[in-house]
DNA sequence: TTGAAAGCGGTACCAT
DNA sequence: ATGGTACCGCTTTCAA
């Protein structure tokens, strides 16, 4: 069942057919009626292909995410879909692992099928400053970052502002009296780096001073943070509270220090079901997906349709205390 | 830049372009190289919708999937995306919820874009006998189903065999010396109902009285489901061990049982990183998606190729022994 | 308001 | 091995 069939089952031309699928206003309509019913009848559903090959483009947006098995990235992705499909948007997903090799690569498929923009989600590493395939990509197709920050033409981020939020827990801990405050993150990410700056910071501020032996790198895992937890412990490396890259790690811390009987405040990012999952329950830093993605896909559909956009957008973080750290317990 | 001018500056026609854009053996190796050689010059892509088009497919597989922001369903739909990968298809997520409509609204609008198959995680309700949007969608392109069960042509099933996994955490517990072992669950799925059935069919097998009191349902989340199993205790409800259909569900019930002090063998469903987050760590039913998965791309692919597939494929489950139960401790 | 016809960029059959 | 050409099913311009 073709647009032929319809146009000769209703006795009109495809050209009218077509202006009727469109929503043309030049039909009558009358004779918009008498073809959305031969429609109905016949059960019929334009042919996407054709549909894209003549309008060029067929709605769909490439989500390439480093890995959507990590909870962060698939609440993530199930916003940026779920505002995406309100917008007549279909969501290519494309998971890449951390590899840039396969981010290139991937990137290339997803620019292949013709997509109309693409959402990169942690993908903008900061340690490696090849963005060369992010720029050859804008340069066919608007690139928006969630999360990320990386300052090119054609692409656009919407972030939050971790560094601050960083920078508000340090100097939180330090006017409780804290001065050994260990910081574990996994992969230096843009949003990585950016949160180690912010401990620097807000140290420097409060007077206290930085011990680069409290930066310490651990697997991304919770039983990894654990292990790096207990050697620390057995090296005799002395700490009075944890802030960690994300909620797996400081449940990995957690459960090192709960294992000892330790009690120090404890903070994580991410705000996620592991910080609520843990005994006692993580605090964690919420950086906003709620806000950050719906922003991140008005924006580009806007620009899709026409209008300018701002090249970068900063949402505040915000600090959600649970049993790990009541700000009212420090001051 | 396309067939045409790939043609003209190479000299030869877009028949044999394609032909070389399709590795067809009928090139030869001169003529092929000098086409390639124009094409990397150019950077030339083929235009997948006019490729769509001409060949009527994509070569993209729809994902139905009730909520990918659940650690469960995330995992899931990264295994299936990365195999579709590998095989050469892409990705179309599509995040229903639970709602009946939108499920149907969402399975039209994937097969609209004339998707080679469609693949459904968490999507297969049993309460809810209509599966006729299902029944239709597999008249048009295979349907896979991950973890659940609709018997309909053209409909294929993988999933991992819960119903026995409970039955054995039920028979386990039971020869354990437990008499009164709650059962938490969200909503009934297809899963939700086997593991009912094997509740029940393990309990008479041990001889142990069945009380519908100790089945209960409650709200999909730790707290919810922290509230449900407080609630009982005020109520006086007496149980001396927790099953629960997702360790979302297990992890509240842990949290309300260590408030109190009690200490009891808790088992969760699905294996995933909250088993892990928890203190203590819950024991937990892996359901085996990594396998699961890639069976059911595999299966898909070969279908798709023209090999037949079986209609159902079943895989046992496994125990994963934390914390809150060893079996070495029951016997 | 409607229709005729020329694209869009490929695939694939039929010749040679 | 290569080329000519008729599709695939829709959009859109131009005329009427």
């Amino acid at each position: 069942m073709n647009i032929y069939d319809i146009a000769e089952r209703s006795g009109f031309s495809i050209a009218t057919v077509s202006r009727v699928l469109n929503r043309s206003p030049n039909v009558s309509q009358k004779t918009r009626d008498k073809i959305l019913a031969v429609m109905r009848e016949e059960d019929y559903t334009p042919n996407a292909f054709a549909r894209g090959l003549g309008l060029n483009t067929m709605r769909m947006i490439g989500i390439l995410c480093t890995d959507i098995s990590d909870t962060y990235y698939a609440k993530a992705v199930s916003l940026v879909e779920n505002c995406l499909r309100k917008k007549g948007f279909d969501a290519l997903l494309c998971c890449t692992g951390n590899s840039l090799e396969e981010k290139k690569k991937y990137l290339n498929l997803l620019l292949a099928k013709r997509v109309d923009a693409v959402i990169l989600i942690g993908s903008a590493f900061k340690e490696n400053t090849d963005n060369s395939h992010i720029e050859a990509a804008a340069q066919q197709t608007p690139v928006m970052i969630i999360n990320g920050l990386v300052e090119l033409p054609n692409t656009y981020c919407v972030l939050c502002d971790e560094g601050a939020a960083a920078y508000d827990n340090i100097s939180l801990l330090c006017s409780g009296g804290c001065t050994r405050i260990l910081y574990l993150y996994d992969v230096l990410t843009y949003s990585g780096c950016v949160k180690i700056e912010g401990y620097k910071r807000a140290l420097e501020k409060c007077g206290v001073p930085f011990d680069p032996a409290l930066i310490v790198q651990v697997p991304k895992s919770i039983e990894g943070a654990r292990g790096a937890v207990e050697g620390l412990f057995s090296r005799g490396v002395e700490f009075d509270a944890v802030m960690a890259s994300e909620d797996l790690l400081a449940a990995g811390a957690l459960k090192a220090l709960t294992a000892r009987g330790c009690r120090m405040p404890v903070i994580g990012f991410n705000n996620s079901v592991i910080a609520e999952a843990s005994t006692p329950a993580l605090t964690s830093v919420d950086n906003r997906l709620e806000t950050l993605c719906p922003t991140a896909v008005d924006m580009l559909t806007s620009l899709l349709s026409g209008t300018e956009i701002p090249r970068k957008v900063v949402i505040p973080a915000r600090l959600v205390e649970r049993e790990t750290l009541r700000v009212a317990n420090l001051s």
